[in-house]
DNA sequence: AGAAAATATGTGTAAATACACCTATGGCAA
DNA sequence: TTGCCATAGGTGTATTTACACATATTTTCT
């Protein structure tokens, strides 16, 4: 059964919580995310396979282990991830010499979306920096470093 | 079949994305709501339900669009959340005079929770500003949210 | 009043995410 | 050499997320 807040309660609440770091980040990771993904649209990739392959091709061929601590993602998200991407034929997963591994890299159709996907990135991050100016969005991506740093810190 | 990317390329497609806002926070997002899901853990929730919880206790009695907007979250993203948090009986989903809509509100089991969490909250946010300080947090939800705005704004 | 438009929500489906648990392989010590 | 433990990865399951499409009401206009 449903009870009413008590408005101190309410303001308690609210004060303790409004500044909470993980909701307010999330709330811009979903905004953002849909941004993104709006301004990728044409090129037939979410912005959450942008950033893999931008990832895939910075650092193939690396195994999947080494690819999440770089990601900060759990291993086994990326397990998925990469396995949808591969099916897509953008890239290709193949056992390492440790037959244990599995190495990732590019195909060419990967390399040729990525291609295709980077000026489109460029215009919406264009966007934001229109409406913050650089100045802001190198602070914001500082102090997320830091943040990120903060939480693995433990 | 794989290919190698010269390392010009590497480093044009690096240069271009590793400042991207929406790989960096969504890759802050990941770290943080983990860390928070772990300082949350004795409390039963999880730090989106948290989350959600804070934002009901805020605004209720609020109907289900109105929540959705504030929190800048898909209206039916926010269907399937608030259903487990009512399963789990912490709150009350019920139908308002307008019979199309639904009108959430905090249970007893609900607000008892939420007073459980806030100090858990609290001390896992205490870590993060332990590290960058409370300048830093404080420009970090301002630059976030002018990009929220910037994002919507289109 | 009746039809059309607007509003409020739910469902099917799929991606991204992580945890607990399981398997396969490699390295090292007794 | 064999047996143990560490390392690399995958699977089952569940949550968070959103889009396309469908349903139920309400409002508005003629």
């Amino acid at each position: 059964m449903a009870i009413e807040i008590p408005i101190q309660m309410r303001q308690a609440v609210q004060r303790n919580s409004s500044r909470c770091a993980a909701t307010n980040i999330r709330k811009a990771s979903r905004a953002i995310s849909q941004f993104y993904d709006h301004a990728l649209e044409p090129s037939g990739l979410k912005s959450t396979q942008f950033t893999m392959l931008v990832a895939v091709a910075c650092h193939a061929p690396i195994a999947l282990t080494l690819l999440a601590e770089r990601m900060v993602m759990d291993r086994t998200t990326l397990t998925r991830d990469l396995q949808r991407l591969e099916e897509q034929g953008l890239l290709e997963i193949s056992p390492g010499t440790d037959r244990r591994s599995r190495i990732i890299e590019l195909t060419k159709a990967g390399q040729t979306a990525l291609l295709a996907a980077v000026p489109l990135r460029a215009k919406a991050q264009a966007h934001i920096v229109e409406h913050i100016g650089e100045e802001r969005l190198s602070s914001l991506l500082e102090i997320i470093e830091e943040v990120v740093v903060a939480v693995k810190s433990d």
